[in-house]
DNA sequence: TTGTGTTTTACGACCTCC
DNA sequence: GGAGGTCGTAAAACACAA
């Protein structure tokens, strides 16, 4: 008979003699009697509690809260090391009046509470670092839509100005150049270039610095 | 008071390390 | 193989709205 098959051999001896007391195991035994789930049930405490020195006023198993200045002590310990030695647990258990287990399983919940909670600080971090990004996406969004807009407005102006530079060329032969000044409402301008090769603005290089556009005539 | 959701205590299964 | 870890879960204890 295994470790388990006594207990629950003396624990159903304990509630025949004292039904009163410990009638709620009983049923809890048909419980287990249904198929077997993936894991066992959890066996009942009530001798072990009651070898702890539980209050003795129920003579029932009841699980027993941790007082205020157990749990103070040991978030105290906690807060040193999160891992438990076998040292550190038996003095503490000693020290708190608790069974060196006890403290194990504070110490193991304990540890369980920390993760989900570094876990859920972790999710809302992302979470606003995610809703930031999504942000400034859209403002970039936005100011690429402005920038095309801008580029298309600068392309069909260079059409014009070409169109105007071909009509006065074919006219005289002395080399023209036009100069269209930076503007303020359109920065592409002061953002970029025509490229000496000429061509349409796929042409167009960046430059940091400069203030204007200078289309050169064929014959510059 | 009671139904329901959350927190706390405890355990079993399984894994790793020495 | 034993001690101690995580993970998933049961069930008591507790909080609180209806």
């Amino acid at each position: 008979m295994n470790n388990q098959n006594v207990d629950d051999h003396n624990l159903l001896l304990i509630s025949q003699l004292y039904p009163s007391v410990y009638t709620p195991f009983v049923p809890q035994q048909a419980e287990e009697s249904k198929p077997a789930p993936r894991r066992r049930r959890r066996k009942n405490k009530s001798a072990a509690v009651a070898e702890e020195g539980g209050d003795g006023s129920s003579g029932w198993f009841r699980k027993r809260k941790l007082t205020d200045e157990q749990v103070r002590m040991l978030e105290i310990s906690f807060g040193d090391e999160h891992k438990l030695e076998t040292e550190r647990k038996d003095r503490l258990a000693l020290e708190l009046g608790l069974d060196p287990r006890q403290v194990a399983v504070w110490f193991q919940n304990r540890r369980a509470r920390w993760k989900n909670k570094r876990l859920e600080d972790e999710y809302t971090k992302l979470k606003n670092v995610h809703e930031n990004v999504v942000v400034e996406k859209c403002r970039l969004d936005s100011e690429v839509l402005n920038l095309k807009e801008q580029l298309y407005e600068a392309e069909r102006e260079i059409q014009r100005l070409a169109q105007r530079v071909e009509g006065t060329s074919s006219n005289s032969p002395i080399s023209l150049s036009i100069s269209v000044e930076a503007n303020h409402t359109t920065p592409f301008f002061g953002d970029y270039e025509i490229g000496d090769d000429g061509g349409g603005y796929e042409n167009l290089f960046y430059s940091q610095d400069y203030i204007g556009l200078e289309w050169m005539g064929p014959f510059s």
